[in-house]
DNA sequence: CTTAAATGTAATATATAGTTTGCATATGCA
DNA sequence: TGCATATGCAAACTATATATTACATTTAAG
């Protein structure tokens, strides 16, 4: 489950928490997805892409590490 | 959650089971999915758009009526 | 060296995604 | 008419995403 949200959240230059709230999820929950150790739900990964201004694809489709 | 899985299914003249058994899934879960019913994980999402052959984007991005 | 902010992590609880089974309905074909 | 395939639907069950609470660690600022 790798994924672009951290690199993306924090070229955005706000904190975890913060976009937390702004989707109305907890602060773990977004911690766990940018640790990959999360499976979020398609909701969930709309709100984030949206509230960061990018694309499902964006974030979330064939992430490589490197 | 409106999307476009059935319509692409549809096109590649498979059915309901047959995707669902290549992705690992049940039949129902994928009939939810199309019907809308559900808020799938990522996990899910990303093999139903690989098995048939498209981006998260054009399955669950910004789908409208029409 | 403190203090506060940001993040990591862990236990328990709850909501819901996904399974299993089974039956109903529609449609095409012999 | 009768049979097989594809889909819809519903109840009960299991797995897991997410919440809640709380504490530990890092880092920057005073």
């Amino acid at each position: 489950m790798k994924n672009n949200v951290k690199i993306t959240r924090m070229k955005a230059s706000i904190t975890q928490e913060q976009l937390a709230k702004r989707i109305g999820v907890t602060r773990q929950t977004i911690g766990l997805i940018e640790k990959g150790e999360y499976n979020p739900s398609l909701h969930l990964c709309v709100a984030i892409a949206k509230e960061l201004n990018k694309t499902l694809d964006d974030l979330f489709w064939e992430v490589d590490d490197s």
